[in-house]
DNA sequence: TAGATTGTTAATCGATTAACAATC
DNA sequence: TAGATTGTTAATCGATTAACAATC
């Protein structure tokens, strides 16, 4: 009843407040609902949803209650009000600028992502220490010597820092960066990183993800195994033969 | 008491199957435990660890049991043991040989990534269409032809593959993946994969990532505000003078 | 012995799922 | 109207946390 109001501060800004499994899911149908309007639908219902992403529809309308959408009975949602209420639960309406550390292969490959800047992740600049680094752009963006972070950091009242450096290197950055005012890192180092209380880190641990999917796919082939009688004996010798 | 038997199934294959919110963490115990090592220690209790990776003892122990380590009170566990049991259990004394396609620079960081092969996956080669990078190496990887990945897929036995390509061509390289033979797909494209049951996908959806960043940042920034008073005013003009 | 820590069971907490009335 | 879908409350399920005996 009186739930859009209690998504709201006194204040009017949004009390972002959603489990953490809800976040993670949201994302997935706002890219499904693009889809789904690309498709020519005015309207999506959480059956609609579900289905897709292979969710249970309740959940789906649960999610969708806790970023305050509004549906009608037999008919769903306005798909571009859906879409746009998503849009602005997640930030997406205004951007935050990023500073970016590391300007190798993963460096590239981020200052590559263009959706960021739809996703309110605007990285602005990179930082290296290599010389030879130094001076370029990458993807258009400026390759600037490390030492200038701090001090424009701070300057820019930059918030977000990104590190893809080998983790050795890793703690010294972050320093840096907290030196530099920056509230949130999103580290693709493989290492804990030591922080004051006020700075969040978010790590992007891909020997983490690694395990995951090792397990899963451990798990499949116990229940699946693979059609090996023929091809594992037919084609055991050829397996080292590039 | 007979817990260690509930772990092994009939043929003595441990029985892999522990809450996939503990499977997360073990990797990260794995991590503290080899600094733990190096440290010169012998044993380590789980309030050891929690106090490290901010956990509850209890929860910690609970996982450790979980994969079958056993303690001793008062003293905790044998080092040595407990991360060869970490690693068992983790399946990192066997390696699975992996294909990746799209020898972009995400691509080129994941080729880069010597540690993989530590936590079980190599990454023997690469594929790709372009072709100013096909035949060339990288990080000691051939990239071979997209077009040659089913018939080496399905030759060298290969269970794994690895998606950096964009988006709208990520579901034609599964397609030709799952042709293969190839039974789990590690997703680094942002879209949902169509694959048959069989299939495993593990999606390392970048922007999924950034949203619980962004959300962390938000709800850290409502509780600790900038510093901004002296900052925000004197630096303001500064802001884009880079 | 005293005290720290394991092993294990019970209580709590939170998310998912089920149920069902309201409504278009 | 009938039937699909929302909104919402209750039941279930599973993970975390608390409690405590066993033990070194």
């Amino acid at each position: 009843m009186n739930l859009k109001t209690q998504l709201k501060q006194p204040d009017g800004t949004p009390l972002k407040t959603v489990p953490e499994p809800t976040l993670k899911r949201l994302p997935l149908y706002h890219r499904f609902l693009k889809g789904w309007q690309a498709g020519g639908h005015e309207t999506v219902s959480c059956t609609d949803i579900g289905r897709d992403l292979e969710l249970d529809p309740t959940q789906v309308r649960k999610d969708l209650e806790s970023i305050g959408a509004a549906g009608r009975p037999r008919i769903g949602y306005v798909l571009k009000n859906l879409i746009e209420a998503l849009e602005t639960f997640l930030g997406w309406n205004n951007v935050n600028e990023a500073f970016l550390v590391g300007a190798g292969s993963m460096g590239s490959a981020l200052l590559g992502y263009r959706k960021f800047e739809q996703c309110g992740l605007k990285i602005v600049t990179a930082f290296d220490l290599d010389p030879s680094k130094i001076g370029t752009r990458i993807h258009g963006k400026h390759v600037l010597p490390l030492d200038k972070l701090p001090g424009l950091a701070q300057r820019m009242h930059i918030l977000i820092g990104i590190i893809t450096v080998p983790a050795a290197e890793a703690q010294g950055v972050a320093d840096m960066m907290v030196e530099g005012g920056i509230r949130a890192i999103w580290n693709f180092a493989p290492i804990r990183l030591q922080k004051p209380e006020r700075v969040i880190v978010h790590n992007e641990d891909l020997y983490c993800s690694l395990v995951e999917l090792s397990q899963k796919l451990s798990a499949n082939l116990q229940n699946t195994p693979p059609k090996r009688a023929n091809l594992s004996r037919t084609g055991a010798t050829a397996a080292l033969a590039i």
